[in-house]
DNA sequence: AATTTCTCTTAAATTGGTTGAAAAAAATAT
DNA sequence: ATATTTTTTTCAACCAATTTAAGAGAAATT
């Protein structure tokens, strides 16, 4: 047999009509127990496998979402950040469960990507996975929300924004490192991160954790905040600049991981020790975290039902449901920077 | 306007016929200058997308690549060996390079994936990654063969195969890791991994370390091999059965990186210092081998390299040049644990 | 025996492009 | 002005499925 069997050959097989073949192999109930059973057989013979191409153009969807993945254009080529790819993970298998395939595309924050995939019928919807304001509102979330393109977006949840998004506990999350510390009796905090609404997320994070100490009577003062993007050479570098302007604390709360990483080293290089001269917490909870010496404090986010609560979310505002967006409750785990 | 819009509805507002408009959005050399700035004009307009469905369906290929990864079973839910993610990375990129779309799937060993992809006509290529012999030879591999599937494997290059094949060099890499501990006087070594070639890669990497020494005389006798899988609690326990059993060693060669790390936690526990009492060498040079404490030294993969090699030669093979199997050159890279 | 109902099957339209061959239009040669 | 060539456009078949509407045959009802 020449080529790829198409269900024509099966049909011709069974001495049945092609349209009997496509009903029979899809379980219709229009077909009798006895030719589906035949036509099943012949298939499996023949190892005929419905052509998608040809399924999705008749049916108009694909049973494929899209993956576009937003980095930071300062990550060096082959470094992804560890949390985004434990969230590739679980979203895949998320995507596996529910049936649908998944395309992965990494995208750079500036290109002209806006609904690129779902116009072309590549996929029934899009998710989209990035670190703070990594999608420029005014000029292309607005135009998937003008094309009516099905996406739920990761982790930026903006007020006043009608997309929709599932994200983390931010705010939450930074409330749980404050009151750690604070049970630690390690108040003087610096803040290492970007405590500007530039990076929706960290900024949360910040707030929870600036309001947690505030209701205790401390406040932070802005010597003690450092800028950095999530990575562990900025927070090397933000947290040397403390260091550098003589700046004194006992506790530090980074935005992410990476950056906790790059403090830690940073710190040890001065000769601070954690934590004994100054307790560190960090969010995410890469496995990272748990390698590093002394190994990371940080806030959990629960990928696995980050990835399920994508997928589930885009899956419904496909078929039309109502669906709100979803905050997650993250997690603390303590270990050796903090105790 | 209602729905998307299609090639039909730009014939329509540029006064030509469907063909040419499909034609002259492919910048064919069959449509005069003008009606093709015409039509491209209008598309822009209408913010038409080509129908990948009909495209494909059409022209019979999909412009897609399909990663199927396969990992080891025993492996927890959210946990995805950090290696193949930074190599699902890279394999990313090198299809966008490409201008390929990547089909992202997890397999577990068992299932019944075999062609499932290509057949279906959803992608034109498989790559298809792994540790040690992921696929099943006698029933799958074979499987592909027979329907003229196109892929290419990671790693597993195996004689008698007649499968294309992307790896690295493992014999040369463990060689790279006798060197170095020769250079350093650690001779007295043991082995962690899998020294039998139900884990081809494992297995060469054993043989490069093992003929190195020999060639200088010395012998690894059976007693200070154990074998593991590449996590870090199988290297955990492997490496505490030996020292259950009273094996003295003064360096330890682990399979891989997650094996290494979790060795270290065993001597650590033992109270055995790294790299005073014992030097450790790794394989794969994941990020966690620059965080651990002490850091460790380990044969490097070019991950970057090895993306777009597979996807290159995947895209020869479909384009039915003539490939062979590529073997990249490991890189030794020099930690704490070892000096 | 005629009519209705039900089950199963099929023919044909449809999805939205691509492409070889025919036709029309324009340009050049006789 | 007509024949020939070249350029540009259109027609219609094709890809492989899904689905509507219609038909055939058997079973059930009147």
């Amino acid at each position: 047999m020449k080529g790829k069997a198409t269900s024509f050959d099966i049909a011709h097989y069974a001495g049945v009509s092609q349209s009997t073949v496509s009903r029979a192999l899809r379980n219709s109930p229009l077909v009798s127990e006895e030719t589906r059973r035949r036509v099943h057989e012949i298939a499996k013979q023949l190892n005929y496998k419905v052509d998608k191409n040809a399924s999705n153009l008749r049916t108009q969807q694909s049973s494929t979402l899209a993956l576009l993945l937003f980095e930071d254009p300062t990550g060096d080529d082959s470094q992804i950040n560890p949390f985004f790819l434990s969230m590739l993970g679980s979203i895949t298998r998320a995507c596996a469960k529910q049936g649908y395939d998944l395309l992965v595309s990494f995208q750079s924050t500036s290109s002209d990507w806006h609904a690129d995939y779902e116009d072309s019928h590549r996929a029934d919807g899009l998710i989209l996975l990035g670190y703070g304001d990594y999608i420029d509102y005014q000029s292309k979330l607005q135009t998937l929300l003008d094309n009516n393109t099905k996406f739920v977006c990761w982790g930026a949840s903006v007020d006043n924004r009608p997309d929709l998004t599932v994200s983390c506990d931010n705010y939450g999350g930074g409330v749980l490192a404050a009151k750690h510390l604070i049970d630690m009796v390690r108040t003087d905090c610096a803040f290492i991160g970007d405590a500007s609404d530039h990076s929706p997320e960290f900024f949360a994070r910040f707030k929870g954790f600036r309001d947690t100490l505030r209701a205790k009577g401390i406040e932070i003062s802005d010597r003690k905040m450092a800028n950095a993007i999530s990575t562990e050479d900025s927070g090397y570098h933000a947290t040397r600049s403390l260091i550098a302007n003589n700046v004194k604390f006992n506790a530090l709360f980074a935005a992410s991981d990476l950056i906790a990483i790059g403090a830690m080293k940073a710190l040890k290089e001065a000769g601070i020790r954690v934590p004994n001269d100054v307790h560190v917490v960090g969010f995410d909870n890469i496995s990272a975290a748990s390698y590093v010496s002394p190994s990371l404090t940080s806030v959990q986010q629960n990928t696995t039902l980050a990835g399920q609560m994508l997928v589930d979310n885009l899956l419904q505002l496909i078929k039309g449901e109502d669906v709100t967006s979803t905050l997650l409750p993250p997690k603390l785990i303590v270990r050796q920077s903090s105790r």
